[in-house]
RNA sequence: GCAGAGAUGGCGGAGUGGUCGAACGCGCACGACUCGAAAUCGUGUUACGGGCAACUGUACGGGGGUUCGAAUCCCUCUCUCUGCGCCA
């Protein structure tokens, strides 16, 4: 949601945004709003008059009871009630104004970022700077499935009978190899100065609707019967909603943070070969990092921490490269955003492994997150930013790609030994 | 899960139907005193919205209700504390 003071102002600059990320079909919504803040404020212009009117009138009443003028405060009570009537007539139809404001300043996008490729769709999304160039593989690279199951490394039929579709049993040296992925990349959030945090993997309504729109709360979130809550898709849900409705003195800030949860995904829709296997579950496991800071800190922490990932995949051996996310492709509520991708030798590609997005303060006013500026003394909205750290099992199909051996053996880097037991390479079963 | 008590400003804490946006204390800011400081004294100090402004509205955990009028009464939800029960 962007500041309406911005619309009230240039109403001209927010209509070229729209423009800009192609959703003309927007246009419209700039005018509804001012109209509708307009009417809004002559509602709530009247409707405090009347209110102000009443205080008056419940005063007198008071002064007359104490004097036993009790006809005329009865008098005076006729007229209040009146005037009452009035009142809820009135805060009625601003409450169905307001509501109609909100709804339409919810689907204006936030401004983006002059770096942001102007761009129809994810087609036109722009390839930023190549990390550690791909070797190119002297023999076939099978599907990761076929890799997992040469190690012993999946149990897929089980899962279908347990839990269904869209999940799995990693087993040996795999599930190993997981979670050593997964507490390496903590320790090397924690040593570049972030907090680590373990947070509920279950969060109420209220939090769900303010971290998510509900198109995309209903094709993501698991719900628990008979009970106000779901289970998270990311841990972002959870730590972003931590902050809701909070004002942080500044001192508190930059809030620089790495989370670790399960995640939970419906997933509705079918998805296409590159899509089965382990890439796209219904829970899987991720690192992530979140960073509330002040508003002009927000560019220097998105560039900083995409960089990071970056730097945890080069130090894994994985060659990335940092894709731009043209305008088109911009979620709503995202002034800039980049995909992290890893090389796949197997379709000879790169593929989405991570996303880091600064949101600027759209996700902070929508959830009333501020900070005490020292400086004008005011409180003011935070910027959010928030990214993947890594995110296995996906993350593992690139390592296995990228590391398994002509011999069919997979090859562990250094960095992640000292959690195998330091083992340098899974060899496969029989 | 059951029973009882409670939720008020940055903090502690009064207030049980009207003059309460809220006593008092702490903290904080500014000023006086001082060579400077402490102590002391004085002044100020909730947030959000509308209005050019004067001014005005709303909010005492959330939501709903009663009333001319609610921090105060009723319902409901959430959370906290105490005791009991249960359980990794």
């Amino acid at each position: 949601m962007i500041d309406i003071e911005l619309i009230r102002k240039n109403p001209e600059f927010v209509k070229e945004n729209i423009k800009k990320k192609f959703q003309d079909g927007k246009l419209c919504l700039v005018d509804k709003v001012l109209e509708l803040d307009k009417s809004k404020r002559a509602l709530q212009t009247e409707g405090d008059g009347l209110r102000a009117q009443r205080n008056e009138l419940a005063k007198k009443i008071g002064a007359l009871m104490r004097e036993k003028k009790l006809k005329e405060a009865e008098e005076i009570k006729e007229i209040s009630k009146k005037n009452n009537e009035r009142v809820a007539e009135i805060e009625k139809e601003c409450a169905e104004v307001e509501a109609e404001l909100k709804k339409a300043m919810m689907s204006i996008p936030n401004i983006i970022s002059e770096r942001v490729p102007l761009g129809k769709d994810d087609s036109q999304n722009v390839e930023g700077k190549v990390y550690l160039k791909a070797e190119q593989k002297t023999f076939e690279v099978p599907y990761h499935l076929d890799i997992l199951e040469s190690v012993d490394g999946i149990d897929l039929d089980s899962a279908r009978r347990t839990s269904g579709n869209g999940f799995y049993y990693l087993t040996g040296d795999i599930a190993r190899l997981h979670s050593a992925v997964l507490t390496y990349a903590r320790d090397f959030m924690i040593d570049k100065g972030f907090t680590f945090c373990i947070p509920p993997y279950m969060i109420r309504s209220d939090v769900v609707s303010g971290v998510m729109s509900f198109e995309e709360m209903d094709g993501m979130m698991y719900k628990i019967e008979g009970e106000d809550l779901y289970l998270i898709g990311t841990s972002e849900h959870s730590m972003i909603g931590r902050f809701m409705g909070t004002t942080l003195p500044e001192s508190k800030l930059p809030q620089t943070l790495t989370s670790y949860s399960p995640c939970f995904r419906k997933e509705k829709g079918a998805h296409g070969l590159e899509e089965r296997g382990i890439y796209r579950i219904h829970q899987f496991e991720k690192q992530e990092m979140i960073v509330l800071c002040k508003p002009e800190e927000s560019d220097y922490w998105y560039e900083k921490m995409w960089n990071y990932t970056v730097e945890l995949f080069v130090s894994m051996e994985i060659p990335v490269r940092q894709l731009l996310c043209c305008s088109g492709d911009l979620a709503d509520l995202k002034y800039e955003s980049c995909d992290i991708e890893a090389w796949s030798p197997r379709q000879k590609k790169y593929f989405e492994v991570g996303s880091c997005s600064n949101l600027t303060d759209a996700q902070a006013r929508r959830l009333g997150i501020k900070y005490k500026n020292e400086k004008t003394g005011r409180n003011e909205f935070v910027h959010t930013l928030n990214n993947t750290v890594v995110a296995p099992p996906r993350m593992l199909i690139a390592f296995l790609e990228n590391h398994l051996q002509a011999d069919g053996s997979v090859y562990i880097p250094p960095v992640l030994r000292p959690y195998m037991g330091g083992k340098d390479k899974i060899i496969p079963k029989k």
